[in-house]
Order: structure tokens, then sequence, then C-alpha cells
DNA sequence: AAACCCACTGTACCGAAGGGCAGTCCGCGA
DNA sequence: TCGCGGACTGCCCTTCGGTACAGTGGGTTT
């Protein structure tokens, strides 16, 4: 697994030398050849077309982060969105370059504090993080209260059997109030009612086991 | 530094006690007396209100992982908007978990491949340098081509009959692979195989060609 | 050649699931 | 008072799901 790191300026900066002792100053066009999955690249972003090569070199497995000199908020994200799993302070101090190389090569994310904020919260919700989340939570109001809570058992695995006995009713009522809720929802059997509620049992009212 | 594990189960997760061996099991209101800064905390979502603790727990310094049996983007975000540093599947493999420890003690944010588009924003290019991080893939890696192939079937919905001329078997076969498929992954029946792997079923659909 | 895994199939059994038909109780609005 | 919907139940029936027992055939490893 090596390092290498890229910047258009000839120089290389002295926190980033003592920060990786063992990384290798490369080219934009020799990091193509060299480079195999699992490497970590830095790119500086006073590089030509940064944000293509982050996208290219994230495609090909390498775990990618981007330095800058003033980093922004706007920056981070056309990093983030290119594949980029770090943004870093080009002058930031060795031990934290250290800490994002350890984060970005174990799949993770690292961004500045003071950004994290920003990275967390705008872009998912931009994106529709919580999309089909309500009109599943809508599909339930079609349902009756005991409807509700048979389909709550069911969720969590319960047989018939179990939630039966887990509401104190008939095996036979249970089947009944089932029924109710495949036709309402138009599904054909349990598999098909969690397949469509997976994920979602939190936004039906807990009985509390 | 000491890592904390909370969970509203009585029970705690096999695969979890093998990646932190020297954790411990705590209980919401014991964890706020115990832990101190720097400290890891790993958060069961079927915990009270899990939400408002992790944010209390980020707050004073922790860095705090949600766990989940069913992972979905809408909680993702609940966990990172609370400021969740990790966010992943409770039966993830005990290397997985580690390295997501690593990255949040870190500083770092980790959540599943699948989900990183999401936070990160953009179109999901980053399949290609995670393939070998998925949590599921992990757990389905134990079985056949076969076994996986009924799975994926069945995780749709699909009933044995419906497997069976999808791929073009006897149903009895089907029936064979699924049986192999239980005792293989622990579990009693189709349902409690699809309350596991619900939401994951996305993941496994392209491996096979 | 033997041992083993994988894919595949049949027969058979039993419990779970789903639903039709029929009926009871209760509360609420016309 | 009547009608209606919700909750509840019994009886009976069909289908589905899961499994035990019992194989066959192909491929690889030892």
């Amino acid at each position: 697994m090596a390092i290498y790191f890229i910047s258009q300026g000839r120089d290389e900066i002295p926190r980033w030398r003592e920060a990786f002792s063992d990384a290798r100053m490369i080219s934009p066009r020799e990091v193509g050849a060299r480079m195999v999955r699992g490497d970590g690249v830095w790119v500086m972003d006073d590089t030509q077309d940064w944000p293509t090569l982050v996208a290219e070199l994230q495609r090909r497995g390498a775990a990618v982060g981007v330095m800058s000199y003033s980093p922004s908020a706007a920056e981070a994200f056309r990093a983030l969105e290119n594949g980029a799993r770090a943004y870093v302070h080009a002058l930031s101090p060795p031990e934290l370059l250290r800490q994002a190389q350890l984060v970005i090569l174990n799949q993770g994310i690292w961004v500045p504090p003071e950004l994290m904020a920003r990275v967390v919260g705008g872009t998912f919700r931009a994106l529709g993080g919580l999309d089909q989340a309500q009109p599943q939570a809508e599909e339930l109001q079609a349902l009756t209260e005991r409807e509700r809570a048979v389909t709550q058992a069911v969720l969590e695995g319960q047989s018939n059997k179990e939630v039966a006995r887990t509401l104190g009713i008939t095996e036979r009522t249970v089947k009944a109030h089932l029924g109710a809720v495949f036709s309402k929802l138009g599904v054909r059997d349990r598999m098909q009612l969690v397949l469509r509620l997976a994920g979602q049992h939190t936004a039906i009212a807990d009985p509390g086991q």
C-alpha cells in the first residue's frame, strides 16, 4: 500500500513530508500507471482539473484526499462529490494529516470539524435522504389501531400464533386483521408486507414489547 | 480510552463482542457517568430515544456510532444529524466494525458503501473501490452460487413456486437450497431471512455476473 | 478409487398461513 | 331504531413453507 502526493506546484509541503515520510511525489500522468487498488493519494487543489483526476483515481480503488491552502465548504463538496474521502487544509499539523490518512484508508470520510455539520446535513437532505419514508407512514394511516398493532408484530418476525399471544387474541383474529392489512396495502402475504415496510417499523407506534 | 455498547435488547451481538473484546455493555443511564472525552460508544437503534442519547454523548466528546439490524438511508441520516460518526449494520463482520471504530476514533465518518453516495452527494460512483467492504456481501459469501440466487429471489418477495419458475428448477430444489441458507445463516425461516437482509437486496443483486 | 461438495429431484408429512362463511358484541351516527 | 364498521371468534378448507428420508449425477480433492 503506497501513498502518493500530487501537486502542480513544484515544491512539496514540509508538513506533508513530515506526516508521510514514506510517501512519493508524483505527477498526474504517472499516477495512473503506478497506483493500485488500496493506495492512498493526496491531491492538491492547484492540480489541473483535479475533480476529474480525483474521480478517476477513486473509481480505480484509491483512497483519495484533497488538500487546499484555502479551504472552503464549496470546494469540500466538489471534492467529496468526485469521490474524495478527505478534504484538509494543506498546512494541517502532521498528526492531523496522519489521522485523516488513517481514516480514508479505512473507508471513512474525513473533513475538518467546522465543515462537518454542512457535509452531513446539507447533501443528505438535498438528495432526499428521507425519500420514501413519508409515503409509508401515510399508508399506515389507512389501517385501524388493531391492524397496526398486528402489522407491527409481524414486522418483528412474529408468527400468527405469537402475535395472538402477545395481543391476547385468537390466531383466527390475527389472520382476520392481517387479511385486512393485506388488502388495504395491496400486498399478497406477510413477506411482501415486511418487504414494503422494512426499516420503517420505528415509524409505527411502539407498543413497548 | 474505553469502548461502550448500548442496547435495549438484553442479548449482545456475537459479532460485536468478537470485534471489541475489551468493550463493555452499558445502560443508557450509566453511560453518562462513565464515559469521558475520547471514548467510543456504540448505540443500537432499538435503544429508547437513541437520537437524543447520541446527540448528548457526541456533545460530551464521545465518538458515537449507531448500529441497526435494518439499516435505512433515513435512519442513517438521523444518526449523522445527531452527531453519530458511524452507521453500520449490527451484523457486520468484526473487521468491518473495527475499521469503523478506528475511523470514528480519528474524527472520521463511516457509513456503509451503499449509503455513501447519499451522504456525500452525487451518483454512486464509490462502488468500484468499496466492493470488499460490503457487510452483507460478507454475510452471503458463505453461500453457494445457487443459494445466493434463491436468497435474492426470496428477498424480492417471491414464493417458492415463483423462485422455481424464474430459476428453471423444481420447487423441491428451491426448498433444498433455502434450507441450506437457513442453517448457514442461522435463521429459522424466510421471515427471519428477510428481516435480517432487508434493505440490502440491491447490494447482492449484481455479484452474479 | 474413495471422499466430498454441489445441484438437483422425488415422496411424504406436518404445521403455518390465508381465506370463505357465519356469527356475536359494541359503539356511533342517521 | 336501524344500519354500519370495528373487533372478535369458530369451523373448515386449500395452499404454502419447512423438513426428514432417499436418492442421482457431475465435479474436485486426496
